[in-house]
DNA sequence: AGAGCTCATGACAGCGCTGTCAGAGCTCTT
DNA sequence: AAGAGCTCTGACAGCGCTGTCATGAGCTCT
């Protein structure tokens, strides 16, 4: 335990080299104006007290905070945990901390947007995957700093993501393009209302549908909690009890996906045969279950709200309510096939 | 777009509460001398005024910064944003931000030790599954700030864990129980030297071979990283061609696990039949692939982090050494199973 | 009733840094 | 050769808050 010391500052640093203590500040921030020489002094210096700058000490004079907030509904996932391994060193090389808040309950995230202690502690805020009600959204507007939404689509304010009412709408295509009619859509639910852009996938399922002249049956849209086995195993088999039960599943997310397949296999359900289901992510799970996925890169997802928080810090010019979107494929596996032929109507 | 507006300070909240800004800071961090009264009008004010107090200006005099830092080696990791989504809402609650280093890769790994950038600007590290080099475990030893090890063993610091020399104990006889004699030890590696307590690990197997007289062989140890599908397939397709293969395999992590299965599957081999696969963690995959695995709970160990950490900080008598381990328990279920009878040497 | 106390509140310095400005030393021009 | 212009460095104030100390009001007790 070494004796109570305070941590050098830049006073000693300068009296070390030499200089002034401004001297030592530029020096450090790699401001022009410094000779090698003097340079070279105060890095020496610097080095050998094992000096590091106090980020509450610098904010509190320029403003900034050197922070970059993140909301997050939580970190046990691939898509969120994954976008944040691509930007955080991008963070770290414009010299940003990550600050995360992680609200895995209502509550947690009540608390959040009540308190909102990003503010005046942060300089900009990421929210991922919320599906953020008006009121918080605007509780978010007051907060005098960029904001960028991640895999979500707000209107009006800077957001990045797949487009996922394409990707939705080529996923269902594929499966009319099979043959299928009654197709079901399962929607995970996540903790703290994390939904994956519910509305717009929805709506590519719908716009597809619509496209073939299929009608759009809620019956056929079911959700569970993706960490709830029990409710997975009962909306699958809420699905398979209908009248007329659906011969292919879009499941939302690929671990779900394979929980589902799991669900009907204990069923005695053969896939693709006589069921098809199709996932979203391509998740590493999805390669060797054989899961027909939909894939999205959420590394790419990571580097473009880098790229764009860098611009909305830099660029007052840039547009503040720009949305970028990232595109999709279709990967063909072995979970999705033409319907059995006896199947469409076995109640009736 | 609101127009430049200052955040409001302390001072204006004392104005407009017809106080003195001593008595808002008072009033705001709870201190007990303040009337009800005019603690009523401050947290009006304050209200009013959508006030948040600066968090870099009261470190600055406290010499606190309210943060406690993470070092992690990816956040796409089930282990680590369990324990992460139970450890945060316990620090929020004790008003800590929690500030996170991913370090993905060994030049952003390298760069951390480098620059120590949480020093001066956290008030404690925690350091997540990596293993150290003791020359880093030095450095961080001068970090003038308390140090908590979680999943890893560091010798004469505070570490939180799981038993892995038991949990591997208990798995590997498992496997001899059954009959197994010739039982493979697939390691995990991860983004910037990321392992799963590995020498503890590996130290629990070859213990209880040594118990059942078994011989320690070498080759019956390989590793692979957890994203390389071809090298999980490579590690697996090394172990089938040994001159005697191993009839069981004991890998390290669960979703690894659940990629040797697939690999074995693929190469024809029924499960548990002709080859027995353990894993390790508990996770919802090991669920549905039905795969014996040895329980953890990271959950707990988020919360021990948590305790830890109040007791660390709080109390300066307690013992800053400690380490606190958890227990794991193995849960059967169906991808083991004894050896098949004309396998223990094909070879020879 | 006055001394002695407790308790709520206010005044003020200063945490460690950066931005501004002034000044010293230099080069370049005419 | 002297002034203009430039580059580099230092002095100093002040960012917003908290801890310390002083003050005065209200209380108890003799």
């Amino acid at each position: 335990m070494p004796s109570v010391q305070r941590h050098p500052t830049m006073v000693d640093v300068a009296q070390l080299a030499g200089v002034s203590p401004s001297t030592v500040s530029r020096t450090l921030r790699g401001l022009t104006n410094v000779t090698p020489d003097v340079r070279a002094r105060v890095e020496q210096a610097a080095r050998e007290l094992n000096f590091a700058v106090s980020r509450q000490a610098a904010s509190l004079v320029t403003g900034k905070t050197g922070a970059v907030a993140v909301l997050v509904p939580t970190l046990n996932s691939w898509f969120i945990g994954t976008v944040l391994d691509n930007l955080g060193p991008m963070l770290r090389a414009a010299g940003m901390e990550l600050v995360v808040y992680v609200t895995p309950n209502m509550a947690e995230r009540a608390s959040f947007f009540e308190r909102l202690p990003a503010r005046r502690n942060a300089d900009a805020l990421l929210v991922f995957s919320f599906d953020l009600t008006d009121e918080e959204a605007t509780r978010l507007d007051d907060l005098e700093m960029p904001v960028i939404y991640v895999s979500q689509h707000a209107k009006g304010r800077a957001s990045v993501y797949v487009d996922d009412v394409d990707a939705s709408r080529k996923g269902t295509q594929h499966l009319i393009n099979l043959g299928h009619r009654r197709i079901a859509f399962f929607q995970t639910i996540g903790p703290s209302g994390f939904v994956f852009s519910t509305h717009e996938r929805l709506t590519g399922y719908r716009q597809a549908l619509a496209e073939a002249d299929l009608a759009f049956d809620e019956e056929l849209v079911v959700a569970s909690s993706a960490d709830d086995e029990r409710g997975i195993v009962e909306a699958v088999g809420q699905l398979l009890t209908l009248r007329e039960p659906p011969t292919a599943i879009f499941v939302d997310q690929d671990q779900v996906a394979v929980s589902v397949l799991w669900s009907l296999r204990r069923a005695g359900i053969e896939i693709p045969n006589h069921m098809s289901v199709l996932g979203f992510d391509d998740h590493e799970t999805a390669r060797w279950a054989d899961l027909t996925t939909i894939a999205q890169q959420p590394a790419d997802i990571g580097r473009a709200v880098g790229e764009l928080y860098q611009t909305l810090v830099n660029d007052p010019e840039a547009d503040r309510e720009q949305h970028i979107v990232l595109p999709t494929r279709l990967i063909p596996r072995n979970t999705t096939a033409p319907p059995p032929r006896d199947a469409p109507a076995p109640g009736v």
